[in-house]
DNA sequence: TTGACATGCAACCAATAGGTTGCCTATTAT
DNA sequence: ATAATAGGCAACCTATTGGTTGCATGTCAA
């Protein structure tokens, strides 16, 4: 059960393309799909969504099981989970400060 | 009150660079620091940081306010909660079903 | 009013990302 | 055995990113 959470750069980065997040949903509808499924649909030729899931893969966003000659693509939900609780979390808690802070300058700012 | 939100694309994009989610810790840990405070201790000259923070300007995750000579620089929380909301949610309700999906193919894949 | 300070703007450069095409390998089905 | 299918690997191209340097502008202080 190695490798399910990821460093956290490589999930960001992961996640800054639409292509790849597109992927992801996919996956979530429907756990276990092959690459040709994933291809479906998509304006892009198969490599290039091959490198894509290798992003995906290398974040531990998406796992690979090979059977036979198909390669089936399961979601690793760790790794999003983890970044919702440690980063976003640590924002979450200031939040309403933060918020506050700035409605207060940007009065400041339009009045004074 | 303009643009509070933000094009999520935008804020994954601007999440994806690891000197730039360093500036909004820094700013988290004190809000409001101008251009020249923000730079200081980073490896990076001070126009490499300015479009830095021009990336997370256009994502909505920081403000300025100009005072005087100065740039003032404050956390807006709301996009990061917003992606914690809505596109992390996503991935939460169905966690615990894929995680097990998982484990399970794994684990067939392992013994099988 | 003159100098120092805070920042902006533009041109430029190297590295990386995202895509393509072409060809190779392994597995399945006829 | 052979053909079709599923996918990998490598070379290549272009656009974007992340940084630099040099110079210009506006504000504050002596």
């Amino acid at each position: 059960m190695a490798a399910m959470s990821a460093d956290v750069d490589l999930v960001f980065k992961a996640l800054a393309a639409p292509e790849r997040r597109l992927l992801l949903d996919r996956l979530r509808a429907r756990n276990g799909q092959t690459l040709g499924e994933l291809c479906a649909h998509l304006e892009m030729t198969r490599q290039a969504v091959t490198k894509h899931l290798r992003v995906l893969e290398k974040a531990s966003l998406v796992v690979c099981i090979w059977q036979g000659r198909e390669k089936l693509h399961y979601l690793n939900p760790v790794p999003i989970h983890e970044i919702g609780e440690k980063w976003i979390g640590k924002y979450e808690r200031g939040r309403l400060r933060a918020l506050s802070e700035l409605k207060k300058k940007l009065e400041e700012n339009e009045n004074g």
